[in-house]
DNA sequence: ATAAGTGTACTATTTAATATAGTACACCTG
DNA sequence: CAGGTGTACTATATTAAATAGTACACTTAT
């Protein structure tokens, strides 16, 4: 479900929010779906269940999931739209990074071309 | 020339390595520029010289610069080549980036947009 | 020759973030 | 009651980053 990566300079904990918001935007992840435990997750990946716990904690924070305490931890109804807001951020990102190409004198059709690769369609060169 | 951002997670080494390259690739700095000195730039930014020392040593080891002991570091003949081959890392980012909001179900248009208003141009909506 | 500026090479220390370890307690369900 | 869940602590270890300070070699200009 996760796929942690322990050499990148990203926090695990960050690995796990990321990814989890990932599922969701993707709909992997739905309303009412319970996320895996603290206990089972860190088994499951061999981190210390603090930072999962840590990672959990900000996603609750987010709005993205709720504790059950006793129950469990699920997917609330607003995640997907949380997340769906969060993705504007992502477009600034890639209007961030074109303006740098476009600063070093890229031509605008290859970044449109990356972005087009990326949906699976491939403009002329 | 350079600025510095204390707060974010960016190393200031890599903040100095990134805008040196960057005024190389918009060809605000060309062959044969110096560049401030350790002592200078230190003052100038509040930073420790050790830490631009890091920086440097980093950019000369990718062949961007070159020092003269005793005179002062220059740029190279190849640091605008070089620099040009690490934008083919951007643009893999932008594709990345993309193949995220593919799969989180924006519209291409909107990514495309994106990337048009970076380099100055509207598309129609 | 000297002074001033340059690069370089160390060692030591501090700081902050990250991750781990261990414990304890409260809650819900079967 | 047992077993799973979340939660809240404290303590420790590790690492990267940055700072502080010193020393030395080299080049240029005076």
């Amino acid at each position: 479900m996760f796929q942690i990566d322990r050499f990148g300079r990203v926090p695990i904990y960050e690995q796990i929010i990321e990814q989890t918001q990932r599922l969701i935007a993707s709909g992997a992840l739905k309303e009412g779906d319970q996320l895996p435990s603290v206990r089972v997750l860190s088994q499951e990946l061999t981190v210390n269940p603090n930072t999962l716990q840590k990672a959990y904690s900000e996603l609750e924070r987010r709005g993205i999931c709720i504790s059950a305490p006793g129950n469990g931890r699920f997917v609330t109804g607003d995640a997907a739209r949380i997340v769906g807001e969060g993705l504007k951020e992502k477009l600034g990102e890639v209007r961030r990074i074109s303006e740098e190409l476009c600063a070093a004198g890229v031509h605008v059709e290859q970044v449109l071309n990356a972005v087009s690769a990326a949906y699976g369609k491939e403009t002329k060169d």
